[in-house]
Parts: structure tokens; C-alpha cells; sequence
DNA sequence: GCCGTTTTCGGCCCGACTGTTTTCAGTCG
């Protein structure tokens, strides 16, 4: 069951998409995106509230709350059933075919009735489209062709498999000469889980040598657009990629520009407008008389503005603009600021190195201490046992301190952990006295994901409260684009983890990201404290690290929300939870 | 339909590229 935001958020979208498609008034079809975008990111859930509540959140007027509190008493509003009724859903859907918006598909709609991505594969093929105002030969060709990317990859990729490539393209350009500086921008940069296409950014005096060498990489499958400032290639894994060159004095505004997101650009320009200015990717000028005030650096375009530098983590226009109006930007965590990692495996259990190869790596990564967290038993993939994990402890005493030494200091500290299992009534592998030897214990869902809200939410509450869990590990169990996120009462998990003391784990493997920014956001107001984790199953996992502290960074956190940021012995305070009372009495 | 340190009415981000035009509309980011 989606949030009742989502859902809402959904249907304004919707409606937008309608007014545009049946040639709807712009401006309209914008306020109603806005709006969606909006409450989907709101932190309120919109059926707590009533018209005046919902009126406070922005871009959303009289007639939208009303529209909410329509659609949260009845399931439906009547104004997006009138449009429903008149397009077919089909034609929504091919506004999702590149180079197909809503413009033509009310054409193919309007003169030949066309409303599924089959009927007008098949009108093409009967050359119907020909005699259609604005559709040539060529639209076919890019249709069709649409129509198949759209059916075949269209997916968006993981950020590891887009970084890998970006840093790839950016060292090969950066080489070329007349390449003044060259860098990867979008939502890459941002940092977004996914990544629909790659942009990269370059300075140069002139373009064609930076454009004919990105159009030669041998991992080109196809030119899409070839200009003189742009160049757009698909890669054979079918990955697209564009390449913007600008003059080096340009590089700031173009950078700020490229980097987006489109809502933060939007409400950047916005500001710009308000101030008798333009903002476009080659500088912030004077609107009147057409002079260039600033476009070297982004630090020089946003001073200009009235605001400090933004992270591009925080550039979705989630309140950015407005805090950095205020001068309070959050002071974000950064990756240097993490002294370990607290959720990692070995062969013990299904890691794939030894204990002392990975605790070798993370005191390479500088890490002034780091735990060791093998599966409890009841994951049937490996026959953990009490002796097994006992005598693990026994090495891992004994190399505490050893790896990473500097001097006569004591090296990295290690912790002895386990993740445990949430089993489906939420108790966990072994029982208190045993935990009890733990210095600390992760403990996640692994199976059951399908069991009813109630449940799930029940369960997990019930594992935070256990005096012996520290840490949820990956909260919400999805796979990016292979297993969606359980179906739980976040905000419920959020408020017993800040209740009993219990830190949510930012997973940072690349396909988990979990939990993921917009649930961190939410989590943050609960008051709860985070741990960023690689949960690395081999050595090169570790430096999995970058993309959780991106999405941490993504969801507004600072050094002090992160346990695995904090001295040791603040940490290890936080660790014994509810232990300390407990020995007391006993 | 929303919004306001120019405004309660009249604005609403900006530019590149493509294809179909013959000066521009549509799409994308």
C-alpha cells in the first residue's frame, strides 16, 4: 500500500499529463506537477490533514486541497475523470516513447484514434502516419525506434554501473587536447540512486575535437544528436550520454545548470527573474541590458542569487533554496568524516574473504574502527553456531588493535557483531544472555517480505525494541528494480527506533540504497540516528561507502546524525542501548 | 491554478537540436 501522498501525487501527476495531452492550458498542467511533486515529498501525511493544512503545503492552493480531501473521501476526483473519460489511458502511455510527447500523441490520438504503443507500431507500418501535419519520414523512423528502446532497455541504470562509465569517459575526454576541464554533471552528480542518462561536461575554446572523440569511443553504439555544443551517443549497453562543451569562462553557470535537477533550476532561474536577471547555462546576466554579471564558478552564480553554495546531493528543490535564503544549509556528512563501517561479512558466512583480508582493507580505508558481522543462524545459507561465531570473537580480541598502526598507537578497533535475523514475529536468532557478549548486534529482515502491513511493521517495532538490536539493517529489504520496498508503517518504525534508541541502517550497496533518501528525510524528524554501511561481502565492497554517504547527504544528514561518524566511545555508549541497566540489576 | 520585498492580476525558466518547415513547433533536459 503506497502513502496516501504517493497516491495523490500520482494522480495530480496524471492530470497534468491529461491537460497537456488534450491541449490544456501550460500553466495549468505545470501547477499540477508541481503540486504532485510537492506533496509526494511532504512530510505530513496529506490524509491527517484538513483543507487549511493542506493549503500550507506548497503550490498547493484552494481548489488542489480540495481536489486532495475529494480524493481522500471518494477515491476519485471528478475533474481528472472528466479527462480520463475523453483520453484513453493508452495515450498517456505514449508520451513515454522518446521523442513522442503529448503534442503528437493528441494528433495520432485526435486524427487516427490511436491509444496503445501497438496500434501505432501497426499505423506505421501501414503508413498511415504519412499524411499527418507534422510527422515525416524521419519522426517514423524515431518513433519506431523509440518504441523499441522503450522495450528493451529504457531502464534506468545503477549509480555504480553510470560512475563507472562516467569516470571512464571523463578520463578518456580529459586527455583530449584542447580540454580545458571536464566533469560529469546530472543526476549523477546529485548522486540519484538510478541513473536514466549520463551528462558530462566540458570546457574548450572549440568543441569538434571533444565531440569527434566522444563520438569514437568504442563503446558507441549509435550518434543521436551531433552538434556543435551538444552531442548525444547511446552506448551499446544502451545507456545514453550527453557531452556539452562550453567556453571555459561559461563553466560555473554551465555546471550549475547540467548538474539540475530540473525543479532546482527552475526555482534557481525563478530567482534570478525576481532579481531583474537571467540564468542560463552561460552566465547570470543583467535581463535588460544583456551584460554577463558572473558564469566562472557555481560559488560565483549562487552568490549572485543571494545564497551560499548548495551540494548538488541536496538540489531537488526539497527546501534548499529556501534554507540556503535563510543561511542554513545543513553542514552534510561527508565520507571522510566516517571513522568505520559497522555491517560487514566474511567467509565465516557468505563473505567471499577471511577475516584478516578484511580487516587488512578497512584499516587501509583509514577507519579507526570497524565490526565484523557475520550472519546469526537462522539464515539457512550457512550452519552458524555458537562455537563458530565464539571462536571468531577469539581472533577477532586478538587482532583488535593490530591493523593500522601508527606508531606506537593502538591500530583500528575492531567490534565483534552479528546481523541477525527478523524472524516473522520479530525475534531474532539467539536470546539475551547470548547477545549479551555482543558489542553490537545489526538485525534484518531476510524472508517473509509478503506478510500484511500490520505484521511487517509490528515485527520490526518489536525487533527495535529488543535491548540487544542496535542497528535495522536495510530497513526496507528492496532491490533496486528487482524487489520493491516491504510494506510497512515507516514513519511508525521511525518513531520506536528514536523511542528505544535504535539506529537505521543506510545500506550502501549499490543495488540497495536503503533505506533511500525521501525515507531518511521523513526518519531525520523523528529524531532518529543513522548508521552507514557498506555490508560488504568482499574486500572491494568496502568502498561501496561513497553512495550511501551520497544518499545519506541526499537525505540532509550532518556528521552528528551518523553514529559511525562519532568518536569511539561516544559509540560505544550509544551501543549498550538498554544493556547498561540490565547488568546493574543482575 | 498558484503566487506576491515590483503584483490580489498577470505573470509563470531557458536553450539546443530535430524535422518539417520556409520561420517554427515539438521535445527534451
Amino acid at each position: 500500500m503506497a502513502r496516501p501522498n504517493d497516491e495523490v501525487a500520482a494522480l495530480f501527476q496524471e492530470y497534468a499529463d491529461l491537460i497537456s495531452i488534450t491541449g490544456g492550458d501550460a500553466f495549468r498542467a505545470r501547477v499540477y506537477e508541481k503540486a504532485a511533486r510537492s506533496i509526494g515529498g511532504y512530510h505530513a501525511d496529506v490524509s491527517a490533514l484538513d483543507v487549511k493544512g493542506l493549503q500550507e503545503i506548497p503550490n498547493v492552493g484552494k481548489s488542489i486541497a480540495e481536489k486532495v480531501t475529494e480524493y481522500l473521501r471518494n477515491g476519485s476526483v471528478s475533474a481528472v475523470e472528466e479527462l480520463r473519460a475523453k483520453i484513453p489511458a493508452g495515450v498517456r502511455r505514449l508520451t513515454a516513447i522518446p521523442m513522442l510527447g503529448p503534442k503528437k500523441a493528441c494528433v495520432l490520438y485526435e486524427e487516427l484514434g490511436i491509444s496503445s504503443v501497438e496500434e501505432l507500431t501497426d499505423a506505421i507500418h501501414a503508413e498511415r502516419l504519412r499524411d499527418l501535419k507534422g510527422f515525416g519520414p524521419k519522426t517514423e523512423e524515431n518513433i519506431l525506434h523509440g518504441i523499441e528502446l522503450l522495450q528493451s532497455s529504457g531502464d534506468r541504470v545503477l549509480l555504480d554501473a553510470a560512475m563507472d562509465l562516467a569516470e571512464d569517459i571523463v578520463a578518456e575526454l580529459s586527455r583530449v587536447t584542447g580540454c580545458r576541464r571536464c566533469t560529469y554533471a546530472g543526476s549523477l552528480r546529485r548522486l540519484r540512486e538510478t541513473v536514466g542518462d549520463i551528462d558530462v561536461l566540458a570546457a574548450a575554446g572549440s568543441s569538434s575535437a571533444l565531440m569527434q572523440a566522444f563520438t569514437e569511443l568504442p563503446y558507441v553504439s549509435e550518434v543521436i544528436a551531433h552538434g556543435e555544443k551538444k552531442t548525444s551517443i547511446r552506448t551499446t549497453k544502451g545507456l545514453a550520454v550527453d557531452l556539452r562543451v562550453v567556453p571555459q569562462a561559461s563553466w560555473g553557470a554551465a555546471l550549475q545548470y547540467f548538474t539540475g535537477s530540473k525543479a532546482h533550476n527552475i526555482r534557481t532561474r525563478e530567482l534570478a527573474v525576481h532579481q531583474k536577471l537571467k540564468l542560463s547555462e552561460y552566465g547570470l546576466f543583467d535581463a535588460e541590458t544583456g551584460k554577463k554579471i558572473v558564469s566562472r564558478t557555481e560559488e560565483d552564480v549562487y552568490a549572485r542569487l543571494g545564497l551560499p553554495w548548495i551540494p548538488p546531493m541536496l538540489r531537488e528543490d526539497r527546501g534548499e533554496i529556501e534554507a540556503g535564503l535563510r543561511d542554513e544549509l545543513p553542514d552534510l556528512v561527508e565520507e571522510k568524516d566516517l571513522r568505520g563501517d559497522l555491517h560487514t561479512h566474511t567467509d565465516l558466512t557468505d563473505g567471499l574473504a577471511p577475516l584478516e583480508e578484511m580487516v587488512a582493507a578497512a584499516a587501509e580505508r583509514g577507519y579507526a574502527y570497524y565490526a565484523i558481522t557475520d550472519h546469526g543462524p537462522n539464515l539457512y545459507m550457512q550452519q552458524m553456531t555458537k562455537e563458530r561465531i565464539l571462536a571468531q570473537r577469539e581472533r577477532v580480541r586478538e587482532l583488535d588493535g593490530t591493523y593500522g598502526k601508527r606508531g606506537k598507537q593502538r591500530g583500528m578497533r575492531l567490534l565483534h557483531g552479528v546481523e541477525l535475523n527478523i524472524d516473522p514475529d520479530g525475534d531474532v536468532d539467539w536470546p539475551e544472555e547470548f547477545l549479551d557478549g555482543f558489542d553490537l548486534c545489526v538485525a534484518s529482515v531476510h524472508s517473509h517480505f509478503n506478510q500484511a502491513r500490520k505484521a511487517l511493521t509490528g515485527r520490526i517495532v518489536r525487533a527495535c525494541e529488543n535491548p540487544y538490536v542496535n542497528i535495522i539493517g536495510h530497513p526496507t529489504t528492496r532491490i533496486i528494480g528487482k524487489r520493491p520496498p516491504i510494506d510497512a508503517d515507516l514513519d511508525e518504525i521511525f518513531a520506536a527506533c528514536a523511542r528505544t534508541g535504535t539506529a537505521l541502517e543506510i545500506n550502501a550497496h549499490p543495488d540497495r540504497l536503503d533505506l533511500r533518501d525521501e525515507d531518511i528525510l521523513r526518519a531525520r524528524r523523528h529524531g532518529v540516528k543513522f548508521a552507514v554501511d557498506s555490508d560488504a561481502h568482499s574486500t572491494l565492497h568496502l568502498a561501496d561507502m561513497r553512495y550511501g554517504v551520497g544518499t545519506a547527504q541526499r537525505g540532509w544528514l550532518t556528521k552528528d546524525d551518523v553514529i559511525n561518524t562519532w568518536p569511539e566511545t561516544r559509540l560505544r555508549r550509544f551501543l549498550r542501548k538498554g544493556r547498561a541497566d540490565r547488568k546493574s540489576r543482575g
